[in-house]
DNA sequence: TTTTATTATGTTATACTATAACAATAAAAA
DNA sequence: TTTTTATTGTTATAGTATAACATAATAAAA
């Protein structure tokens, strides 16, 4: 057996927010910005809660054209190009640079963190801190483990303490088949 | 201090092979591929020597780039469209996939690594087996260094013995300076 | 050896991910 | 209000990677 088996307190999956819960991580994201006087605009808004209901890993054109459509039915608001042409397009289009930008601000805020090898984004599920982390990823499922813990505080310290080596940015992802999808 | 003292002889420098030290490992993968009835082309190796003497992490296309001028260079066998038109073009273009296969291949070899953070390969300081690593990125030096220990196996051993998480890949970098940059 | 099958490479096109640069807008501060 | 700052829109493009099919080279079988 492993020694680590205190620290499953530390593992926390990544999704299956219930609405409840979705508006509780809004509230307090709203609640955390206020105080440190960055502004939760609509926008960010948006995409956070589009992360949080996604259930899995969602990647940035994936929420881009989320939002496309949001706009789209928000409103009914088609041009006369569309009234014209039949085609389904508004004078609003979602450009990634849009996106890209409010995934920034969630990254810094500590809301999100980036699946750097599956271009994809999770919620965060210690949003109070910003911390490295360690990620499960499972191929099959899709569901994402996040592990703030033992481990990876070793790995940090093996880097910082043995090599020498100051850490600024730390990618620990493992792909594979979780529990219950073997 | 660390309990990991002991295991500095699995950290390793990922570059500054001697042009002697390269011709070693060129030799060694050969023996190797041959061993196991897979076929060490002219391609591979030479895509696997630019790996080696690269010195630092590089790209896909860095090594479309060099191997283009590798080829314009050998022959000086330039088209009429070159004669005519004074542009420096070849019938012979180095297309993506023909690099991004060789690569596969020399992964799949545990010949090189692929660095997934920063989009870029080096070689593997111990090709005889295939392993999960670490790797330590400094951004000012852009030297890595690879870590196959303990650090590592504690990780991999967390996911397996107490998540019961199957692991398949592994994604292990910390970005940062290094001792000699600080 | 010649034929056949397999593997590797060439080639074209395109998908996917991300950012630069500048314009317009909205919010906050003076 | 005016000015300043921050955010979002918009266009264009850079960077990374793969699909699909054609050709060539090697290995295996006849």
């Amino acid at each position: 057996m492993s020694t680590h088996s205190s620290i499953c307190e530390h593992l926390h999956d990544a999704q299956d927010f219930t609405p409840q819960e979705v508006i509780e991580r809004l509230n307090a994201a709203k609640e955390q910005c206020r105080l440190n006087g960055s502004r939760f605009t609509a926008l960010r808004q948006q995409i956070y809660q589009l992360i949080l209901e996604a259930n899995k890993p969602i990647g940035a054109y994936d929420l881009i054209a989320q939002l496309q459509s949001m706009r789209l039915s928000d409103t009914g608001n088609l041009d006369e190009t569309q009234e014209q042409s039949g085609k389904k397009q508004t004078t609003k289009n979602v450009a990634p640079p849009t996106v890209y930008r409010s995934l920034e601000f969630l990254l810094s805020e500590g809301l999100i963190h980036q699946l750097t090898s599956i271009n994809a984004y999770v919620p965060c599920c210690h949003p109070r801190a910003q911390h490295t982390a360690a990620f499960l990823i499972c191929g099959q499922c899709q569901r994402v483990q996040e592990c703030s813990s033992l481990p990876v505080q070793e790995i940090m310290g093996f880097a910082e303490q043995d090599v020498g080596f100051v850490v600024e940015r730390s990618v620990i992802e493992l792909s594979g088949r979780c529990q219950a999808c073997q």
